[in-house]
DNA sequence: TCTGGGGTCCTAGGACCC
DNA sequence: TCTGGGGTCCTAGGACCC
């Protein structure tokens, strides 16, 4: 059990927008937004996103009161909003000052874990201080390192400090506690719940329940029959405001991959291998760069009607070598029926281990002969 | 010329073993 | 020979998140 833990999460506000209006201060009070690789501000810049088919991964605040949202097609973007202006993404950029805030927040608090480049839950339970003052010194130091705000709210648990972190953005704080749970969570709709996405949102509806309180009011046994054993029982206690898990300082990667949609669609075969060759070409240098191998090699293909499928292949031994998993790679993807145009062409390692222990694999081996 | 790229976790069926 | 049951591994797909 964790009684009563004091759990925040930070969400840094519009980030990557915000980082690029310190760089750029004089767009300030601008539509902007950030995605793809041209500038909406040079003809050719804009041809370029007209042309693309890239989507937009922040939207400033004024930009967001002319419909542009993350995820948004950029030429859906710039129909909506034909003054927007569109930057390509500088993701050097974003990480540095990524680096700078979550090292302002350590001064204040060291327990921290990581959800990305813009965001964080910190444990706050056995800082001193009232939570209050801890979340103002936090803002406070954010801002002072970087010039950049964020919003942050303050539960018993991740659950709640999620939603709540979201309630008053931008430059947000909210603090909730046990008691506040029914008034300022309750009338929320169930899709503001982090884990419940459209698929889950859109059952819910049919079964009556659109707010959380409504889950909360919900028979378990019901959403366990609708949702299986696991979901059924974890929308029981997101409903309800439980959650125990811990904050976890750190997290050991899975995978690594990397993936590129196509300019056009195409099922040329010699394009097809040349892609998969510099996809394998990056993963094993990402892997090499961070000092892991993985054990599991696979593709990814989307066709033009989006229709998705993958293969891989589990291997003996782990590796992080170009050849092999470029070798592997083009074997997997000889397993697709190509009968259709792709979209998109990814390569991915999985099953990671840290390098040093796979140079200790051979030993391994040879102690195996003599079981 | 609608719909990116990089992740995590879960489920389910078949193979295979005891 | 007419039909078990548990466990693990592998592969593929899907939901969800930032």
């Amino acid at each position: 059990m964790f009684p009563n833990r004091r759990i925040a999460h930070l969400d840094m506000d519009a980030f990557f927008a915000s980082v690029e209006l310190l760089r750029q201060p004089e767009l300030r009070g601008l539509p902007v937004a950030i995605g793809g690789i041209g500038d909406s501000r040079t003809p050719e810049g804009r041809a370029q996103l007209l042309a693309s088919r890239g989507v937009l991964t922040t939207a400033t605040y004024e930009a967001r009161a002319f419909g542009c949202r993350s995820g948004q097609p950029i030429r859906t973007a710039l129909r909506l909003c034909p003054d927007l202006i569109v930057l390509p993404v500088n993701f050097g950029a974003y990480r540095h000052y990524s680096r700078l805030f979550k090292a302002a927040v350590a001064e204040v608090a060291d327990c921290i874990e990581d959800r990305g480049i813009d965001e964080i839950y910190i444990d706050l339970t056995d800082v001193p201080g009232d939570t209050e003052t801890l979340a103002r010194a936090i803002k406070a130091r954010v801002t002072a390192a970087t010039g950049l705000t964020c919003s942050i709210g303050i539960a018993p648990n991740k659950l709640i400090a999620k939603i709540a972190s979201d309630l008053d953005k931008p430059n947000g704080l909210t603090i909730i506690d046990e008691s506040a749970i029914a008034a300022r969570i309750w009338p929320l709709a169930v899709s503001k719940i982090n884990g419940v996405g459209p698929k889950a949102n859109s059952k819910l509806e049919q079964l009556g329940i659109r707010t959380i309180g409504e889950l909360a009011a919900a028979s378990p046994h019901m959403l366990v029959r609708h949702f299986g054993q696991s979901y059924g029982r974890w929308l029981a206690d997101a409903g309800a405001g439980r959650d125990e898990r811990p904050v976890e300082t750190h997290q050991e990667p899975k995978s690594r991959s990397r993936e590129i949609t196509f300019p056009h669609d195409t099922r040329d075969p010699l394009t097809l291998l040349s892609v998969i060759v510099k996809l394998s070409r990056q993963v094993a240098a990402d892997l090499a760069a961070k000092g892991y191998v993985g054990r599991s090699i696979g593709v990814k293909v989307k066709f033009d009607n989006f229709e998705q499928v993958t293969r891989d292949r589990k291997l003996t031994y782990a590796t992080a070598d170009f050849m092999t998993i470029r070798d592997v790679a083009v074997d997997c993807l000889r397993r697709v029926p190509i009968e259709r145009k792709l979209r998109l062409l990814g390569v991915k390692v999985a099953e990671l281990e840290p390098q040093l222990k796979a140079e200790a694999e051979p030993l391994g081996q040879t102690r195996s002969l003599f079981d």
